[in-house]
DNA sequence: TTGACATGAAACCTGACGGTGTCATAATAG
DNA sequence: CTATTATGACACCGTCAGGTTTCATGTCAA
């Protein structure tokens, strides 16, 4: 019941940037494995394992549907991230301000269309 | 050098526990790699290939002080994350209400201590 | 019933990952 | 100078993750 023993964790489960990309697919909508694979350079089984993948760390949901399997987003687990996030938003706060507003600044809306957020990577 | 190139990104720098131990560990103290690995169970050249890694990813930065190199966090990579997740956040707030307002509550001090916080899976 | 379609499971391959131990080198202590 | 300490660079190894292909099963359509 309920049974809460991932063997993947959220953290490796977003690890993955095809696995990553599958969870902005499935964002909003409900969709079968060979329909999902289609959008994917990789055959349909490794999509699946990917599926699997999520499904194990409670990133997405199966529903079946006649023959089909379909998947979305399940978005909750996302929280233990955000959780471990918060943990170190003080730290960053310390060193940074005015790139910190500058983000934040997009997030409240619907900051999203950024996809490549470019941060500038040698600060000093 | 400043290779923007890295090998490693975020997402898979902290897929490791190892890794966001290390990371909590350096979070706000500098501290030589045998003092480091002093505080896990492995090798000390398992921890600075950790390290190696972390550093690859932007979240950590060396200060070679004589003949030792001091580790400290360097938490602005974690902005990427904070940014991914926050894409996510409006649709986990269309089923979340009264759950997101009790995880909410514990984020502003220093909540970090519960680390099993389990949701309904089951939303509709 | 027969056949096509959707999917998961299993066996397998390969490369990367996490770990080890050893060694070379730079810096500090005597 | 010599010995010790701190560290990174290697070489090596076992496991696992990501990928493929093939096969079995269940569902839908004629």
């Amino acid at each position: 019941m309920a049974a809460p023993s991932p063997k993947h964790d959220v953290f490796q489960a977003i690890a993955d940037p095809t696995r990553r990309s599958l969870l902005q697919l499935l964002v909003d909508r409900e969709m079968p494995v060979t329909a999902i694979s289609g959008h994917f350079p990789m055959s349909r089984t490794a999509v699946s394992k990917h599926l699997r993948i999520l499904a194990d760390a409670g990133l997405v949901k199966e529903r079946k549907v006649g023959r089909e399997t379909r998947y979305r987003l399940e978005p909750e687990p996302l929280l233990e991230l955000k959780r471990w996030l918060s943990f170190y938003e003080r730290y960053w706060e310390n060193k940074m301000s005015a790139l910190k507003r500058y983000v934040e600044a997009e997030e409240p809306s619907s900051g999203a269309e950024r996809a490549a957020g470019r941060l500038g990577e040698d600060g000093d």
